[in-house]
RNA sequence: GGGGCUGUAGUUCAGACGGUUAGAACGCCGGCCUGUCACGCCGGAGGUCGCGGGUUCGAUCCCCGUCGGCCCCGCCA
């Protein structure tokens, strides 16, 4: 990626560190910036100074006349200053090859000071790592660090290029309230009280889901927003509370038209942003294929350790284990670990098996493979030649394999099996670097049943279409129906989903029968998208995307705190601005509420 | 709600069977230095060992509680 000031020549009202090149030697240019590295040689002071494109190397001189050299002398780090001198090159040998302005330097013939630093609660671009709630606290100090500050720029131009793209295909981007209705369904809301109604509250959306539907209802037919999104949930490494959707409607649109126009649009952002074509269409997975192969509805493609299926070859198996799994309809899946042998001792083998226990799994069966088809260790003498020979053909083993196996429900051997396959390609660096694997995960089944609620819910939401085909089962075989619904992945993590709409609100009403949703219900938590879809609804459908969850493996950063500039802990606590924090009683009390117990005591008087 | 790791100088870390004055590096302060670029050299300051309680003659160290941070499970239509 080009960085922001070579790019970017339109720059108004000052020069740039990195805008200056050895084409402009002799010439005088006035700089300003960040103080980033000071060294004082007693006649002679260098100063790293930053601004937003980049460095440039200052040089103060004790014989130049004028005040300069007196005042660097007086120079910290992080002072802001304003300098100003002629381009040179650097003496030979003096070359900065890591500076992208090493071969040249300014040396300074005026200089002044536009602010001092207080001593910095950590160092700016230290090797070492600093505690992140230090970071956090010092938010905009960690953003003057070049890691930092280049994902927010490429975060920019990564959203310019997704308006530029969809503005240009006719969508039209269009704002929906943050201050909405509560929805039962889905995640916690975060509740706004509100004055003027005492008792009820506002939510912040989850998603602009309704309204963007309501817009389709409107005639817009093409809708994109960037918008966000909100969620009371417990947080993770790719979690926040408040994170970033693009958000797409259509209508008359069918599964393929919206597949084919984000295809186009991450297939150009790549190439412009990262020169990675990718190839068209991106390739795509049957749910049902996705949990058999990979264990999960996210599959890490990057990489092999294919989920097999050898619950046939073991019918007669002597194995007690793999006798009870297949003899209760179970299954008994495996995944071949190229090389395993010579990979893992003896110790890592029986420290994976609390790792499959974290999994949710039973137990780890496993065998070597060894010269000649041979198996050795683990549960190889229960496996017969014939065994044997079965599955080192249809696994592929080679010699130095090690195979790993689950016995148990279809569900639980394939997700064990699918963690396992993570766990070790991450521990024994199976993931190819700068890999980019975009993938669809479709026919989604469209209910699935909730033990907790003993019931059947949506697998996506309840306005999700069925698939066609499928629409004659709905009653008589509700889990056996598709949806028309499709998820996006990338490198093992789900970036964006989406499905075709219902319009019909016969069929609505039929979804929300089978899900045990009443119509005073549906009309209580959807009466008004209930009502839109009555007065001529369109055909539509959409898809919306995580922009943090994408752009944190675009930038290969461990979490979206990275790509986010003012993220939240664990706790969904901002230590910059102390934030959340308690109120004043009078606040409360305009608001009608009053507090209970505990929280009390934090009250402000 | 649960599991794991974690909290010592401004920062990153070390530390000791529980025993004088808690160390290092970087940063900071003062001085020297004309080609450095993580400049170098000399000197100096800087700590309620997260907080509260307990055990003990004595606790940063052991025990209990609590607060915070990171990762994960649950949860996130």
């Amino acid at each position: 990626m080009e960085t922001a000031a070579t790019e970017n020549k339109k720059n108004i009202y000052r020069t740039l560190c990195e805008e200056i090149t050895g084409q402009d030697t002799g010439k005088e240019f006035t700089l300003k910036g960040w103080v980033m590295r000071y060294r004082d040689h007693g006649g002679l002071v260098f100063i790293d100074l930053r601004d937003y494109s980049g460095v440039m190397q200052i040089v103060f001189d004790e014989n130049i006349k004028g005040e300069s050299f007196k005042t660097a002398k007086k120079l910290k780090n992080e002072y802001v200053i304003s300098v100003t001198g002629a381009v040179r090159n650097r003496p030979g040998g003096t070359e900065n090859p890591h500076l992208k302005t090493g071969k040249i330097e300014i040396l300074a013939n005026a200089l002044q000071i536009l602010n001092t630093c207080e001593t910095l609660p950590f160092q700016i671009e230290e090797e070492t790592e600093v505690n992140e709630f230090t970071r956090l606290k010092y938010r905009y100090l960690d953003l003057r660090s070049k890691r930092l500050k280049d994902n927010l720029i490429f975060r920019s131009k990564f959203t310019y290029l997704i308006r530029e793209f969809l503005n240009n295909r006719g969508f039209f981007d269009i704002e929906t309230p943050f201050l909405t209705k509560s929805t039962p369904e889905g995640s916690r809301d975060f509740l706004v009280p509100s004055r003027l109604n005492h008792g009820h509250f506002f939510a912040l959306p989850q998603s602009p889901q309704l309204f963007k539907q309501i817009l389709m209802v409107s005639g817009f037919e093409r809708y994109y927003q960037i918008v966000r999104c909100f969620r009371d949930e417990d947080l993770r490494a790719d979690r926040q509370p408040e994170f970033t959707q693009l958000d797409m409607e259509m209508s008359f649109v069918e599964m393929q038209d919206i597949i084919s126009v984000t295809e186009e649009l991450f297939a150009g952002i790549f190439e412009k942003l990262l020169n990675i074509k990718i190839g068209l269409p991106f390739k795509a997975l049957d749910y049902e294929e996705a949990f058999d192969k990979y264990g999960s509805d996210k599959p890490d493609t990057r990489f092999e350790l294919i989920i097999t299926c050898l619950s046939d070859i073991f019918t007669n198996s002597s194995l007690n284990v793999f006798k009870n799994a297949l003899s209760t309809g179970g299954t008994i899946k495996a995944i071949c670990f190229p090389n395993g042998s010579n990979l893992l001792s003896r110790k890592d083998i029986d420290d994976l098996l609390s790792a499959v226990k974290d999994f949710g799994g039973k137990g780890l069966a496993w065998t070597k493979v060894g010269e000649n088809n041979s198996l050795d260790g683990g549960i190889s003498k229960f496996i017969n030649d014939e065994e044997k020979a079965s599955l080192i053909k249809r696994l592929a083993a080679k010699n130095g394999d090690i195979i790993f196996y689950q016995a148990d429900t279809k569900k639980t051997a394939n997700t064990v099996l699918g963690r396992l396959r993570l766990y070790l390609a991450k521990k024994y660096n199976l993931i190819p670097e700068n890999r980019f694997d975009l993938l669809w995960v479709v026919n989604f089944p469209l209910f699935e049943y909730s033990d907790e609620e003993k019931k059947l819910v949506s697998v996506h939401h309840p306005f999700t279409s069925p698939a066609k085909k499928d629409i004659a089962i709905l009653e008589t075989d509700p889990l056996s129906v598709k949806s028309d619904s499709y998820d996006l992945v990338l490198n093992g993590e789900e970036i964006g989903g989406g499905s075709i709409r219902i319009h019909n609100p016969l069929l609505q009403e039929k979804i929300f029968k089978i899900l045990s949703i009443s119509p005073e219900d549906a009309r209580l938590k959807f009466g008004f998208l209930l009502d839109a879809l009555s007065f001529g609804a369109p055909p539509h459908g959409g898809i919306a995307f995580g922009i943090d969850r994408i752009l944190m493996l675009l930038r290969n950063e461990n979490s979206i705190r990275d790509v986010i500039a003012f993220p939240k802990t664990q706790k969904a606590y901002c230590p910059l601005s102390d934030a959340p924090s308690p109120v004043k009683d009078a606040q409360l009390k305009e608001l009608g509420i009053r507090l209970y117990d505990t929280a009390n005591k934090n009250i402000k008087k």
